[in-house]
DNA sequence: CGGACAAGCTGA
DNA sequence: CAGCTTGTCCGG
């Protein structure tokens, strides 16, 4: 097929995550208008048709035009060029493919309209970066509000997406368009938005997706709940909004806020210390605080102490409700035999067992033991000295449902985990923090109780202490402001500790400090970088046999299905720059992930 | 990813 | 050695 003179030439990016790599096509004369970087396209590859998304247009240097295949078609509009670096940007610090960031920031429907015209990307003379830190159950949407610019865009994350339905309806009144991009509406509504948002002038919100809307004048990025977990991808590649939030505003030459209970070391390193309120308005953002002392209680109360009890009972007779938290499901996760104090395991696999669902053994009802690893149930018996009779040692939701229930006769009691399917609307909610997520409307709640809030401050996480402050903001949001009727309890061993502190006192730098400090000690993020890279033991160890000199390696570690390593690197730049050089280039050979900013280590 | 083609395996 | 499975390569 020979070149014409003048024909133009464009490159495309496969939607093929195992190519990577970029291909050159004829656009045909017709095409030519509609194709520009970020056009969704089909073109022949090895004989098929795939979708791709078009990098650059007009290319110049090829290397053999003879062999170039033209362009099939148009499927539709796809993200503006700025979006397209930024997806190039993001597959180099998370280690990922482009492509995956080129799909999320896609329309999930195609879009057929055509650009409107264009609106220039605003100039502003001075952008803004400021970090703020803003108490749970304070008003964020005058917040938001007076942030929002009149005269370009302005994109808004909010990782929880029940709370958008006030924010959207307050903006609105105020005069501006708001366009709602939350994973919870349907493709059809979320291609609109995509759509409307190319025009400009909007004020978008939505979860972490949204940080990759088409708008063409973005002058504002307001991130709330900066410290989230939503706003991290759970699949590979493990982007995080607020960090692609601050590169696009950055890009753009917008201002960027980014909010947070405790604003996380994260927000700090890359937009500066803490905004904060007045005190008082500090204070007043959370609700009354109970702090309950477990080492004062009386042995053998176990979680359910007399001033929780005391709690419960003023909150149900109000005829309000009571939520009571522990994160640990089932019944025991733990158990011991009553006669030798033995712990239970498997007689399999010798992992501790947990108590399961009562089955029924020869007409009789009894409680088994199940192994969480490898499934082997068998009746609560003793492996060492046959006894049947257990004492429950870490006591999860179903079992303290059963307990709370006797201590409340009157008042029904349900338990609630992650997977339990419909939260019945009962005064007393015993679960874990799924109970958090999940609080069916209709009643007002009068009390949220930690019942084991030392197994979130004592979680061996490097991130347990931000995320134990997360647990108690997410509840005192619900719970409402101090002169409010909602009431927050606390049971612990370490009643002095800087997580409670700031639900104490409001003042989020009794947390930042110690935080810092333990951070910069071991240069964990954001004073170093870790990513965790598991799979089959051949792609790990040619990845870690590629690995430059600077790059701390943890294990690798045998795990069901092969192996797991930790990498450490003094900056996100240097941990992404030796991925860049480790990746094998051509297959992998076996399956490989790789998690940077892995959430858990 | 998935088609093409090569090398390996099996049974008469 | 035909006919089938399994593995490796590579795309414009």
């Amino acid at each position: 097929m020979p070149r014409m003179l003048g024909e133009s030439v464009c490159r495309v990016r496969p939607d093929l995550p195992a190519v990577a790599r970029e291909f050159d096509y004829l656009v045909p004369e017709p095409l030519r208008a509609e194709i520009r970087v970020g056009t969704i396209v089909r073109v022949p590859l090895h004989g098929r048709s795939v979708r791709g998304w078009v990098t650059a247009t007009d290319v110049a240097s090829v290397a053999d035009p003879a062999r170039l295949l033209p362009v099939n078609k148009v499927v539709g509009a796809g993200p503006p060029a700025d979006v397209i670096a930024l997806c190039e940007w993001a597959a180099w610090r998370w280690a990922g493919t482009p492509v995956a960031f080129m799909r999320a920031a896609s329309p999930p429907n195609a879009v057929r309209s055509p650009w409107p015209t264009s609106r220039n990307a605003v100039d502003l003379a001075n952008p803004q970066r400021e970090v703020l830190a803003w108490p749970p159950a304070a008003d964020r949407r005058e917040l938001v509000a007076e942030r929002v610019y009149a005269t370009g865009s302005t994109i808004v994350i909010v990782p929880d997406d029940s709370r958008v339905g006030s924010l959207v309806k307050y903006l609105e009144r105020a005069g501006h368009t708001a366009l709602l991009m939350h994973s919870g509406e349907s493709a059809a509504q979320r291609t609109r938005a995509w759509s409307d948002a190319r025009a400009g002038r909007c004020v978008v919100i939505g979860g972490r997706t949204a940080i990759w809307v088409p708008v063409p004048d973005l002058a504002h990025v307001i991130v709330l709940d900066e410290g989230d977990e939503g706003l991290q991808e759970e699949r590979s590649p493990t982007w995080n909004a607020r960090d692609v939030a601050a590169m696009r505003a950055s890009r753009s030459g917008a201002s960027l806020t980014l909010v947070g209970v405790v604003p996380s070391l994260e927000a700090i390193a890359s937009a500066g210390d803490p905004v904060r309120p007045p005190a008082t308005q500090e204070r007043n953002g959370w609700p009354q605080l109970e702090v309950v002392d477990l080492r004062e209680e009386p042995p053998g109360t176990a979680l359910l102490s007399e001033p929780l009890a005391r709690a419960l009972h003023r909150a149900v007779d109000a005829g309000g409700r009571a939520i009571c938290i522990v994160n640990r499901k089932g019944r025991a996760r733990q158990l011991t035999c009553f006669s030798c104090d033995s712990l239970a395991v498997c007689e399999r696999c010798n992992a501790a067992v947990v108590e399961g669902e009562r089955g029924t053994e020869r007409g009789l009802v009894s409680a088994r033991l199940s192994c969480p690893q490898c499934g082997t149930v068998r009746p609560m018996i003793c492996l060492g000295c046959h006894g049947t009779r257990m004492r429950a040692r870490r006591v999860g939701v179903s079992r303290l449902r059963d307990d709370l229930a006797l201590l409340l006769p009157r008042s029904e009691v349900a338990a609630v985990e992650a997977a339990t399917d419909d939260v019945p609307d009962v005064p007393v909610l015993m679960g874990t923090e799924a109970v958090l997520h999940r609080l069916p409307p209709g009643r007002p709640l009068l009390l949220a109780a930690f019942l084991d809030f030392d197994q979130e401050l004592a979680a061996h996480r490097y991130r347990a202490a931000p995320q134990a402050v997360a647990l108690l903001a997410r509840a005192a949001r619900l719970l409402g402001p101090r002169n409010g009727n909602g009431r927050l309890l606390i049971q612990t061993r370490l009643p002095q500790h800087e997580v409670i502190d700031v639900a104490r006192t409001g003042d989020p730098t009794c947390l930042l400090g110690t935080e810092a400090e333990r951070r910069r000690e071991v240069s964990y993020p954001p004073f170093g970088a870790l990513a965790e890279v598991s799979g089959s033991s051949a792609a790990v160890m040619a990845l870690l046999a590629n690995l430059p000199s600077d790059i701390s390696v943890l294990g690798p570690t045998e795990t069901g299905t092969g192996q797991r390593a930790l990498l450490h690197a003094m900056s996100d730049m240097e941990l992404a720059d030796a991925l860049v050089l480790a990746s094998p280039v051509g297959r992998a050979e076996g399956r490989l992930r790789i998690a940077v900013d892995p959430p858990r280590v």
